[in-house]
DNA sequence: ATGAACGTTCAGAATGTTCTAAACATACGG
DNA sequence: CCGTATGTTTAGAACATTCTGAACGTTCAT
């Protein structure tokens, strides 16, 4: 067994840093973060319970952990030829990732604001044409959902153009020799 | 007692709403959200009480949560004439709190993992010149460490560029009437 | 000084999340 | 068909978060 060299120890640290990062990220869990970090610096695909041996947890919760994983499009389950477990490696283009955390945390959780807005706007105006004398108050309100509307709409429309659109180099990653399914 | 108006019910509308999304955002909690959208729709500052009230929470509760609030300066405390409660009233330049939002969780974050990447290279590098023969695989986790920190320099570039310049159109507000120290 | 009006802190209850081990399901080699 | 190897589901334990009411400290009017 290869228990610790150099090389492991600085795993370990990446490890804990990306684990400490991801927990607070508000996107994936710490654990999530760590079984990234452990398969980003491995130059092949590790098995369930590689991992799990690796990151001292339970094989049911890296399974269940690594599901989200694969769902971001952060990891990526692959065959590995003389073996029967499942293998999984991570994914290299980060800017692809990016893109889509971007789109279905965070866009959709501006219009989420979005549809508050419009929904409130409907309750208070089509309750009652004009059901009692409070004129003032409700242009105020109004005025109000209008703002943060429009406001949520340009912070969207921000999202998408750093994420759709090529906003500062994508980094390009050219190229790293993987050798996705080797071994012997 | 105003109990209850189509205006009210607009507002209960706007923070289930808004308290929804505040949940998953990651940055603030349930109950934060939901003290923020009372405060912003309404054109005068309410005091402790009031929001205790009008959520259905402790003042307790809501003591600790408007303190994160006032922290992400998305309230603040406001004198009232003529009572020694503390009042509080929604920010209206929802575009300056993005800013700091962006500043003080995303790029702090981000860097985090830059400092992960970091800290990772200085343990794989100099821990001994080169302890045992393991050359490619140490080439193959620098280059990915600097690819994914040369990735995090970039979003980070490009949340400051969001943050900092003017990106798309600052929604502006203009001037909305709020009578900040009102009553009588 | 005294007491009433406030906001905050704190201990514990209520609730939610994360983790484990065991049961279960599925495929595969004999 | 079996039994073994494997991934997933599940029940509940361990842990963390959120909430409440009571205790506390401060301020202010009397």
């Amino acid at each position: 067994m290869s228990t610790s060299g150099p090389l492991d120890q600085a795993r370990a640290v990446f490890v804990d840093g990306m684990g400490a990062a991801s927990a607070t990220s508000g996107v994936l869990s710490q654990l999530q973060g760590r079984i990234f970090a452990l398969l980003y610096l491995q130059d092949h695909p590790l098995s369930l319970d590689e991992i799990a041996e690796g990151l001292q947890q339970s094989k049911s919760n890296v399974s269940t952990n690594i599901r989200g994983l694969v769902e971001w499009h952060l990891a990526r389950r692959v065959a590995v030829p003389n073996s029967r477990k499942d293998h999984y490696e991570a994914v290299a283009d980060l800017w692809r990732v990016t893109q889509e955390i971007m789109e279905r945390r965070f866009r959709w959780n501006i219009r989420q604001v979005i549809a508050a807005c419009d929904e409130t706007r409907r309750t208070a105006g089509t309750e009652r044409p004009r059901p009692r004398a409070a004129g003032s108050e409700r242009d105020f309100i109004e005025h109000r959902l209008e703002a943060l509307r429009s406001f949520a709409v340009a912070v969207d429309a921000g999202i998408e153009a750093f994420s759709r659109g090529e906003p500062m180099a994508p980094p390009a990653m050219p190229a790293i020799p993987i050798r996705s399914g080797r071994r012997r």
